[in-house]
This record gives structure tokens, C-alpha cells and sequence, in this order.
DNA sequence: GCCAACGTTGGC
DNA sequence: GCCAACGTTGGC
């Protein structure tokens, strides 16, 4: 079973759409440990979920880990890594914040109760809640 | 544009 | 080891 996970970026720096433009991304520039600890968890196979963060404030897409840690080529310090990721699917409709926020099912997602961190692990059941409110 | 939340840094 | 100062993130 794959695990599950989420993404945010910023649509202006890197958004879903230059992301299926690319067809991957190696996802560089994780600057917090818990973050990296998420990172370097991920599995080939994995499903991610891609956020965007500040503006949209939704979840956008699906992708996949193509490519498990390794270190980040943008960072000045070693102890930093990345992964590749690969576009999946676009969400037929995408799920924002403030649905995620209404869903009680989705109360203790990691998105709510740690709203600064990049990269989070997402439980079974909050993914398939999201992608039911995506249908 | 503002501000709350949070992580990091540095002085003690 | 504590805590104040500071920087960053991200929602509003």
C-alpha cells in the first residue's frame, strides 16, 4: 500500500501547472527538519497530494514519488534532501481550504494543526475524504 | 498589508 | 538550558 502524503507551493513560485508542463519536478528547497523527515519517509510509489499555498489555497493535483531522498543539489549545507516527483492527475475539481476546514473528517489533518509545514504525511482516510470532495 | 504562529538564532 | 529577538510562512 502506498503511503500518503501532501505537498503546498506557492502557485508563484512553482505551480501545478508549470509542474504537468514539466512532467516532473525534483521537489528542492525543504529548509525545515520535520519537513526533510517527511521527505526522506516517502517511498517510489507514494501518492502526494499538491497544494497551493497563499494564493488558490487548494488542493490541485495528484502526484507520485519517482525518486526517493537524495540530497538536495540547491543546498548549501549537507543534511538537506529532495525528492523527484512526477504529476499523476489534476483533481476533476480541486479542494479548497475552507471545504477541508468544513469537513469533520478532516479536523486533525496536518494542514490545519501545522499550518507552516511543507511537507506532511496524510492519514488513509484524510486522503480519501479529499478526494471525495475532488468528485 | 497585516498579523499570528512557529522555527531558528544568539545572548546570557 | 532558557528565552527574547528575529525571520518566514501563510491565512485573512
Amino acid at each position: 500500500m502506498p503511503r500518503h502524503w501532501m505537498v503546498k507551493s506557492e502557485p508563484a513560485s512553482y505551480s501545478w501547472e508549470q509542474f504537468t508542463k514539466d512532467g516532473h519536478a525534483a521537489w528542492t528547497g525543504v529548509r525545515n527538519f520535520q519537513a526533510r523527515n517527511n521527505l526522506r519517509a516517502m517511498k517510489t510509489g507514494d501518492i502526494v497530494l499538491f497544494y497551493h499555498s497563499v494564493t488558490g489555497k487548494e488542493v490541485v493535483g495528484i502526484a507520485k514519488v519517482a525518486r526517493e531522498a537524495y540530497p538536495d543539489p540547491t543546498a548549501d549545507e549537507p543534511g538537506w534532501d529532495c525528492v523527484d516527483l512526477v504529476p499523476a492527475k489534476p483533481l476533476k475539481k480541486s479542494v479548497t481550504l475552507a471545504a477541508i476546514k468544513a469537513a469533520p473528517a478532516l479536523k486533525d489533518i496536518a494542514l490545519l494543526k501545522q499550518s507552516r509545514l511543507s511537507v506532511m504525511p496524510l492519514t488513509a482516510e484524510e486522503y480519501a475524504v479529499i478526494l471525495k470532495l475532488a468528485a
